[in-house]
DNA sequence: GCTTGACTTAAAGTACACTTTAAGTGGTAT
DNA sequence: ATACCACTTAAAGTGTACTTTAAGTCAAGC
């Protein structure tokens, strides 16, 4: 599979990949006649790096995730308690969306002219504790 | 409520506050003697702001999100439909930090000694559809 | 065979969201 | 009363993550 189809697939810019390639964020892939032929392992994890940075991770730490234990299979241990730690992070940003969601909800249903009335009828009651 | 408490409230650095007051992110505090003072609505409105950027929205989304219909509430219908945007992209978000999160559980779960032995085995199989 | 367009590189540029700096003011504790 | 520390400003600096530019290569269709 060229760039410009992985492009399309993924939604990403070519530019991109070439620049996570570049950073080191992927393995430099196999080149025909010059140009890049991404397989199932590269898609994999260029899915994996938009769900990171989906999840609020920087770049440095999807590298953490995707580069260990790759190279040396004794650093599992430490990949472990990296990924687990990371699930409570995602778990975090879950409840402040789910608490973002309901303060829209809120005011989406309610019948105040303005946000101050809002804030006012004590409709923001769920985020500030 | 000065500055230094609101920040430590919130967990959230003075300077930056400082600064959503420069951008005009939040409204210009009532100054005494000189210093900012903060109500229950600057209160909301920043965790509002901390809330919607974890949610992933920008600063220019967030007041945007913040500002319509407080000044003129014929702009609610607008503000509606934009509020009802934003809804679904936190569900696309939740979406993507569950898929994130399973992907994590998948890789956490299996005996694999690598990543690259992981994907081979179709460990992988919830990313790239 | 020649045009088209996707690809290649390195390097510079951009956008966003703060953060730091420098210089100064003001209320509180010893 | 004097030291201290949180506060004030405007402006410059920083970090992250790309994105664009410029110059060039290469394979495929007309």
């Amino acid at each position: 599979m060229k760039i410009g189809d992985v492009s399309a697939k993924l939604g990403m810019p070519a530019s991109t990949i070439r620049y996570y390639e570049k950073i080191g964020l992927i393995k430099p892939q196999h080149r025909v006649s010059g140009r890049r032929e991404f397989d199932e392992g590269a898609l994999f994890a260029l899915e994996f790096i938009r769900l990171s940075q989906a999840a609020g991770f920087t770049i440095a730490e999807t590298k953490s995730l995707l580069d260990a234990y790759t190279t040396d299979p004794s650093a599992k241990g430490a990949w472990v308690s990296k990924a687990q730690k990371k699930k409570l992070e995602i778990d975090i940003t879950m409840k402040e969306l789910m608490q973002m969601d309901l303060i829209l909800s809120e005011l989406l249903s309610c019948k105040c002219v303005s946000l101050t009335e809002c804030i006012e009828k004590g409709v923001t009651r769920y985020a500030v504790s």
